[in-house]
RNA sequence: GGGCCUGUAGCUCAGGCGGUUAGAGCGCACGCCUGAUAAGCGUGAGGUCGCUAGUUCGAGUCUAGCCAGGCCCA
C-alpha cells in the first residue's frame, strides 16, 4: 500500500487578507483619515453633478456639551438616509449646522462670571456675548469630531451655525416681514417669574414640587343677571393662590357643566356661612362645598346649565375699597369640577389661561405685583406686601367684606425655581408676538401640514393639534445672548417702525460685524436721515432662540446654491413636533405661505435595556463615546439601523452584544466570500446568463434580486430594520447554512476552470457586489474595508451607486420550488442528527441516505443532486411511501429517510466517501479529485 | 392632571379582513466538524401575547378600564 500524500496544497481554499476580528475602534479611526485624504465629500458631489438633488436639512443640536446617545441615534440616521440617497443615484448633499443662541449657553456663562465674584451686569454686553460666542464655538468643534467618528459624512468644513453673520442679518430680514405684515404686535404676558431671583423664568429653568397653599372660599355678590334664582346672591370661587385676588377681573364657568343656587337653612357653629344666603357653584361640587363651609341644611333653589350664566356681572369683594370694576362670568375651556367650585376667578396678569381668557374678552391685564413680588403702590389695600406673606391678611381683608366662605391648606405639584427652589410666580410682563390670526397663519399652516408626508404618519395628528390650538408666537425674550429683537418703537405711540429700509441697514450691520453691532452702534446708524432718533426706541429684547432655528430654512436652504428649497426631509426626534418642525413651519407659513420641507420624519427616544428613561442617578447612561471605544461606531450604526425607530428604541450592554453577534455574520460571510473570490477574474472565469447555472446558483440570484427590491423600498419609506432582518435572515439561513455550506465541496475541490464552481465564483461575485454596496450607507467603514480589500486601487465604495440586478435574476417559481427542497433537506439533516447522537457518523459525507418522497417531492428535487444539498457521499431518492420507522418531521408529510452509511472509502482529498477512492492513478483520492490534480489552474492567481 | 404613543420568548423583530399546537434570527444548552477555526453546521429548551373585564361559537388580533414606560404640555 502506497503512502497517501497530502493534497491540502491541491485544495482551493479560502485566501485573503482580510481580517475575521475587525478591530473597528483602532480600524475606523484610519478609514476615516483615507476619505479627508481623497475629499470624500468633495468626491461625492463631484459625482453627484446634474443628479436630482435629495435635501436632508439638518435640525442643529445646540452646542453646549459632549453627544449624547440621542445625538448619535439623530445623526446617524441622517446619515444612513443621505448615504442611501446618493447611492440610489440622487446627488444627496448634507450640511450639518448648529443651535447657538439661548440659555443654557449663557448661564454657563453666568456661572463662571460668578465664579470669579462678577456680577453679569457689570459686564459689557458685547465682552458677555463674546464668551458665549466662544464658547459655542469651542462645542461645534467638539461635537463635529465626534459625528465625524460616527461616520457622518456632510460639509464638515462649512456647516451652518445660527450665529454666523449671515444667518443673523437672515434671521433681521424674516422677522421684518412679520414686522411689516402687521403679524408681530407688543402684547403682554404672565411668564413664570422667580421673585427672588427677580427674573422671568424659561419653562427648562422650572421645576415642579410640592407645595403647600392657603386655599380659599370667596362669595363674589351677583349684581346683573338673567337668572332669577341668582339676583341677590353670590357666585363662589376657589383659588389656591390668595395673593392674587388683587388682581381679579373675571369669573370663568364651564359652558357644559350644571349648576346649582342653594339657599342656606343652617350652619355648623364655626361656619363662615350665614343663614339665609343663597350661593351658586357647579352640582358636582355641591355637596364637598357645603361640607367644607360648614352648612348642615340647606334647600335648591334652582339648577341651571353653565350656558345660562353667560351675562351675568359680579363685584369684586372688595367693591368700594378700589375695587370698584364689574367682574364678569366667561366661559372657560380649562374649567373643571375636579376640586373647587366649578367657578375659576380669573386674574389675567397671573395666569396663562387667565391671560388669554381675558385678552379674547378684551382686557388690559392689570399690573399688580413687581419683580421682586411686593404689590405696586397703586394697588389698593396692599401696597407694598409681599405676596407670599399676603395669605393672612387677603383672608382678614375677605372676612371683613363678608365674602370669606371657607378656607384650608392644600399640599400640591406647583413650579419653583430650578436655582432657588422657591415657589414661583405668574406675573406679567410686555413681550413681542407674531399673531396665528393676523395674517391667517394658523390657517396656512395646518394647510402646510396636510401637504407634508409624516412618517410615521401619526405625526401629522400630534402637530395639527398643537397648531391648532397653541396661542400667538412669543417671540422676545429678556436676555443677552441671542439675536436681538431689531426694532424700533415710537415712544409716543408704541407704534413699531416698518421701514424696510431700516431692516436692511440692520441686517447689513449684523452681517459685517455680527449682531453685537445692535448694541454696539449709535441707532441714528440704522435709523438712517429718515427718522428721529428721539422719537424711536430701540427695544433690548433677543429673539427667542426657536426662531433662530426656525429660520434655517432661509439662511442655509434658499442661501446657498448647493442646497434647494424647501428640503426633501427634516429629521428629528418626536419631541421636535412642539420645537424645530413646529416653528420651522410657522416662520415659513408665515414668509413664504408654505412648509420648508416636502416630509418629516421622526424616531423615538434612547431608553435603556428595561425601557427606562437614562439617568446618571440609575447609572443606565450609555454613551456614544464608550460604544465606539468598545465596539466600534459600524456597530452603534447597526444598532440605529436594526431599531424600529418609530418608537422607542433600548439599548445597553445585551442589545449591544447581539448586534455585535449580527455584525460578525456578516464580516464573516464578507470574508468568505473574499477568500472564495481569491483570483477570480470576471471578464475571463464569469457564467454571464443564469440560464446557464446550476439551480442553486439561480436561487442565490433570485434571492438576491428579492433582497433589492426590498433595499429600494426600505430606502423610500426610511425603514430599516425590516430589511436588516431580512438580510441576517439571509446571510445566516440562506447564505452559511445553506448555499455556502453545500459549495464549500465544489468551491474547495473541484477543477478550477468546472463549470459548477465558475457559476458558483460568478454569483459570489454578485453576492459581494451587492452586499458592499448594499451596507455601504449603514456600515460605511466595514463595507469600505471590505471593498478595498478586493479594489486596492479603488477610492471609496461611496463613489459608487447600488447595483442595478438584472431582471432574469428573479424566478418566483424557483423560489417556491426551493421551499419545498428545503423542507425535504431538512428531514435529511434531521435523521442524520439522530445518527449522529447515536455515535454511528460523525460528518454528514459518512452517510449515503434512502430518502422517500411524495410526486410532488419529486419535481420539487428535479435537477438537482439532493447529497449535493445535504452534504452527504450519496442519496437514493424513491418516490413512494414512506417505510415503517424512517425518520419524519411532523411538518413535513410524505418525506421519510432511512440512514444508511456511504460505501466505498474517504477521498483523501474531498473527504467524500466513494466507492472508487483509490482506482485512479492518484491514490486514495476519488475520480473527480484525480482530474482536479491534473489540471492545475492556468493562471497564477488561482495557485 | 391633559394630548400623542408603546408594551408578543433573555434580546431584536414577524404575526392582511379575529379561526386549529403564536413564528424567525440572535443568545442559551447539547452535539458535530476541524479545509470560513476566537469560525462553520445540526438539534433542543424557552412565551399567563402588560393586567382585568366585555363583544363573539372563537381574541395576540375588536371594545372599555387599569398597570408600567416614553415624548409633549400643565
Amino acid at each position: 500500500m502506497s503512502e497517501t500524500p497530502d493534497y491540502k496544497s491541491t485544495v482551493f481554499l479560502p485566501r485573503t487578507d482580510f481580517p475575521m476580528r475587525a478591530g473597528l475602534p483602532k480600524k475606523e479611526p484610519g478609514i476615516l483619515e483615507r476619505w479627508a485624504g481623497i475629499d470624500l465629500y468633495r468626491r461625492q458631489r463631484e459625482a453627484g453633478q446634474g443628479r436630482e438633488k435629495f435635501i436632508l436639512h439638518d435640525g442643529p443640536p445646540y452646542a453646549n456639551g459632549h453627544l449624547h446617545i440621542g445625538h448619535a441615534l439623530n445623526k446617524i440616521l441622517k446619515d444612513v438616509i443621505s448615504r442611501s440617497q446618493q447611492m440610489l443615484g440622487k446627488d444627496s448633499n448634507y450640511v450639518p449646522g448648529w443651535d447657538c443662541h439661548g440659555l443654557p449657553i449663557e448661564w454657563k456663562i453666568e456661572e463662571q462670571y460668578r465664579a470669579k465674584g462678577h456680577n453679569k451686569d457689570d459686564i459689557p454686553i458685547n465682552d458677555f456675548r463674546r464668551e458665549c460666542r466662544d464658547f459655542a464655538e469651542h462645542w461645534i468643534g467638539v461635537q463635529a469630531e465626534e459625528f465625524q467618528r460616527l461616520g457622518v459624512i456632510g460639509d464638515w468644513r462649512q456647516p451652518y451655525t445660527t450665529m454666523a453673520p449671515k444667518a443673523e442679518a437672515q434671521i433681521v430680514r424674516e422677522l421684518a416681514h412679520f414686522a411689516t405684515s402687521g403679524a408681530l404686535y407688543r402684547g403682554a404676558k404672565p411668564v413664570m417669574w422667580s421673585v427672588v431671583e427677580k427674573t422671568a423664568l424659561a419653562d427648562a429653568e422650572v421645576e415642579y414640587a410640592d407645595h403647600t397653599s392657603t386655599t380659599i372660599w370667596v362669595r363674589f355678590p351677583v349684581v346683573h343677571t338673567r337668572e332669577a334664582a341668582l339676583e341677590g346672591g353670590s357666585i363662589v370661587i376657589w383659588t389656591t393662590t390668595p395673593w392674587t385676588m388683587p388682581g381679579n377681573r373675571a369669573i370663568a364657568y364651564g359652558q357644559d357643566f350644571e349648576y346649582v343656587v342653594v339657599r342656606v337653612t343652617a350652619t355648623a357653629e364655626d361656619s363662615l356661612a350665614r343663614k339665609g344666603e343663597r350661593f351658586c357653584v357647579a352640582a358636582e361640587l355641591l355637596d364637598e362645598t357645603l361640607k367644607t363651609a360648614g352648612v348642615t341644611a340647606h334647600e335648591e333653589c334652582a339648577r341651571l346649565p353653565g350656558s345660562a350664566l353667560a351675562g351675568t356681572v359680579c363685584h369684586h369683594p372688595w367693591h368700594g375699597k378700589g375695587y370698584d370694576f364689574e367682574v364678569p362670568l366667561l366661559a372657560g375651556e380649562h374649567v373643571t369640577t375636579e376640586a373647587g367650585t366649578g367657578f375659576v376667578h380669573i386674574a389675567p396678569g397671573h395666569g396663562e389661561e387667565d391671560y388669554w381668557l381675558g385678552r379674547a374678552h378684551g382686557m388690559v391685564p392689570p399690573d399688580t405685583v413687581a419683580g421682586d413680588g411686593l404689590y405696586f403702590d397703586h394697588v389698593p389695600m396692599f401696597a407694598g406686601q409681599h405676596v407670599f406673606k399676603v395669605a393672612p391678611k387677603i383672608l382678614e381683608a375677605m372676612t371683613e367684606a363678608g365674602a370669606l366662605l371657607a378656607h384650608g391648606k392644600l399640599t400640591h405639584s406647583y413650579p419653583h425655581s430650578w436655582r432657588s427652589k422657591a415657589p414661583l410666580i405668574f406675573r406679567n410682563t410686555p413681550q413681542w408676538f407674531i399673531s396665528m390670526e393676523t395674517d391667517d397663519l394658523r390657517d396656512k399652516a395646518l394647510a402646510a401640514i396636510d401637504e407634508t408626508r409624516w412618517v410615521p404618519a401619526r405625526g401629522r395628528n400630534r402637530i395639527r393639534a398643537m397648531i391648532e390650538q397653541r396661542p400667538d408666537w412669543c417671540v422676545s425674550r429678556q436676555r443677552a445672548w441671542g439675536v436681538p429683537l431689531p426694532l424700533f418703537v415710537n415712544r409716543q405711540t408704541g407704534e413699531v417702525l416698518k421701514d424696510p429700509e431700516v431692516f436692511e441697514r440692520i441686517a447689513q450691520a449684523f452681517e459685517q460685524e455680527t449682531s453685537d453691532a445692535w448694541f454696539a452702534a449709535d441707532p441714528c446708524r440704522f435709523l438712517g436721515n429718515d427718522h428721529d432718533p428721539d422719537q424711536w426706541e430701540p427695544t433690548r429684547d433677543i429673539v427667542e432662540v426657536w426662531f433662530d432655528s426656525g429660520s434655517t430654512h432661509a439662511f442655509v436652504l434658499e442661501a446657498r446654491d448647493d442646497l434647494a428649497w424647501p428640503a426633501d426631509l427634516y429629521l428629528e426626534g418626536s419631541d421636535q413636533h412642539r420645537g424645530w418642525f413646529h416653528t420651522s413651519l410657522l416662520e415659513s407659513c408665515g414668509t413664504r405661505g408654505r412648509a420648508p420641507y416636502k416630509a418629516v420624519l421622526t424616531h423615538g427616544f434612547v431608553l435603556d435595556e428595561q425601557g427606562r428613561k437614562m439617568s446618571k442617578s440609575l447609572g443606565n447612561v450609555v454613551s456614544p463615546q464608550e460604544v465606539v471605544d468598545q465596539y466600534g461606531a459600524d456597530i452603534l450604526r447597526l444598532w440605529v439601523v436594526a431599531s424600529d425607530y418609530a418608537g422607542d428604541l433600548r439599548i445597553g450592554p445585551e442589545i449591544l452584544k447581539q448586534m455585535a453577534e449580527m455584525y460578525r455574520r456578516m464580516r464573516n460571510t464578507l470574508r468568505f466570500l473574499l477568500g472564495a473570490l481569491a483570483g477570480f477574474d470576471a471578464a475571463t472565469e464569469a457564467v454571464a446568463e443564469p440560464a446557464d447555472m446550476p439551480e442553486p446558483e439561480r436561487w442565490v440570484l433570485h434571492r438576491l434580486a428579492e433582497l433589492d427590491a426590498h433595499l429600494r423600498t426600505a430606502c423610500n419609506d426610511f425603514a430599516f430594520h425590516g430589511l436588516f432582518f431580512e438580510l441576517n435572515q439571509f446571510l445566516t439561513v440562506d447564505l452559511s447554512a445553506v448555499y455556502l455550506d453545500l459549495r464549500k465541496d465544489a468551491l474547495y475541490c473541484d477543477a478550477a476552470d468546472s463549470p459548477r464552481r465558475r457559476a458558483c465564483r460568478t454569483v459570489l461575485d454578485h453576492l459581494y457586489q451587492c452586499l458592499t454596496r448594499w451596507l455601504a450607507p449603514f456600515l460605511c467603514f466595514t463595507a469600505e474595508e471590505a471593498w478595498l480589500a478586493r479594489h486596492p486601487e479603488a477610492e471609496s465604495i461611496h463613489l459608487e451607486l447600488f447595483p442595478d440586478i438584472p431582471a432574469t435574476w428573479r424566478d418566483d417559481r424557483l423560489g417556491a420550488k426551493w421551499r419545498t427542497v428545503r423542507d425535504i433537506r431538512r428531514v435529511v439533516t434531521g435523521a442524520l442528527e439522530v445518527e449522529r447522537a447515536e455515535k454511528r457518523i460523525g460528518a454528514s459525507l459518512q452517510a449515503a441516505p434512502l430518502v422517500y418522497v411524495t410526486g410532488a417531492h419529486m419535481e420539487a428535487l428535479e435537477g438537482l443532486d439532493l447529497a449535493e444539498l445535504a452534504i452527504t457521499s450519496a442519496v437514493t431518492v424513491i418516490e413512494g411511501a414512506v417505510p415503517e420507522g424512517a425518520f419524519t418531521l411532523d411538518d413535513v408529510p410524505g418525506v421519510g429517510v432511512v440512514p444508511a452509511l456511504a460505501e466505498g472509502t474517504k477521498c483523501a482529498r474531498c473527504w467524500k466517501v466513494l466507492p472508487d477512492v483509490g482506482s485512479h492513478h492518484h491514490p486514495g483520492v476519488c475520480g473527480r479529485c484525480a482530474e482536479a490534480i491534473d489540471n492545475p489552474p492556468v493562471s497564477r492567481a488561482e495557485a
